[in-house]
DNA sequence: ACTAAATAGTTCAACATTAAACTATATGGA
DNA sequence: TCCATATAGTTTAATGTTGAACTATTTAGT
């Protein structure tokens, strides 16, 4: 143990894992999602319907962790199908005000509904409190890496 | 409670815990790696390196949950480095057999050293349980996912 | 033997992502 | 007021991924 730095760290079979169950759990949704609905499309209109409001692009980017260049584009699609709306903010001319349209709702309202058997058969599969009890682990990882990062695009997150 | 199918089911939380988490180890991982070498790449390299033996393309695939074709994306940009070798398998035409050269040990032991420092770093952070007692929920979501699947490429994974 | 179906690997188009360059607006000194 | 810097958003090139079509080989049934 001398020469080698570290053989197989605990941290790198956990994002193995993690990794793994990110590309399972995305193809899941995708093909479970209305027809013309992707899945960085459904993020961001469950985040609206979840937490309600207003956001920037760039608060969105942030919370999902992606650039603002991929955002943009998401929210170009999503404005196309009408799902949400996009205005300048009045304040301060560099930004644009996101909101969701009645659209968006309905959209996201058949999307969980689409999911729902999905989900059912997952608690169904799971009890309960196998998969809360991850949560506070994966949360404090999450935080951990987002106050290490030096992305350049800054911020936290939800 | 009636009309709707589940608010925020915490599957939806998880996955999305999930999939932030790995955007973030990922772009961790690939800033930390040595200049030539993708975060693919450097997961098969490892694999290699901590499993040994042989492996066809598609055993490969289906250990990291890639499709046919982004594996010989990988596998061909691996080559072309000398970090790895293939042949056809004498046995049936079909196959190829892959390897790891004494370069992709190489490229890997510099890898791991590289990444010695973030790993340390996470060590010091986190008491080593925090980490490893995530490890078998974690799992155990991946095999549920991994079976119910239903993706067309078959197979069972690591 | 022959043929149909299955399997391994490659290629290709569509798309999402990143990083960096770029435009436009705002902010904060001199 | 002017200018340097910071910030918000868009655009672009490069890359990795999927899913489907395609080629080649093997396996199984007749």
């Amino acid at each position: 143990m001398a020469d080698r730095p570290e053989e197989d760290p605990v941290a790198f079979t956990l994002f193995n894992e993690i990794g793994i169950i990110d590309q399972l759990a995305t193809s899941l949704l995708e093909r479970h999602l209305p027809a013309g609905l992707t899945v960085p499309q459904f993020i961001v209109l469950n985040h609206f319907v979840r937490l309600g409001g207003e956001r920037t692009p760039l608060e969105l980017a942030r919370a999902f962790q992606v650039t603002k260049g991929a955002m943009t584009n998401t929210l170009k699609r999503l404005q196309t199908a009408g799902l949400i709306d996009m205005r300048a903010d009045p304040q301060d001319g560099r930004r644009k005000i996101v909101t969701i349209t009645e659209a968006g709702r309905a959209a996201r309202h058949r999307s969980v509904a689409g999911l729902a058997p999905l989900v059912a058969e997952m608690k169904r599969h799971f009890p309960d409190r196998t998969l809360a009890d991850l949560l506070p682990g994966l949360q404090a990882i999450r935080r951990y890496l987002d106050e290490n990062r030096t992305l350049g695009q800054g911020g936290g997150a939800d």
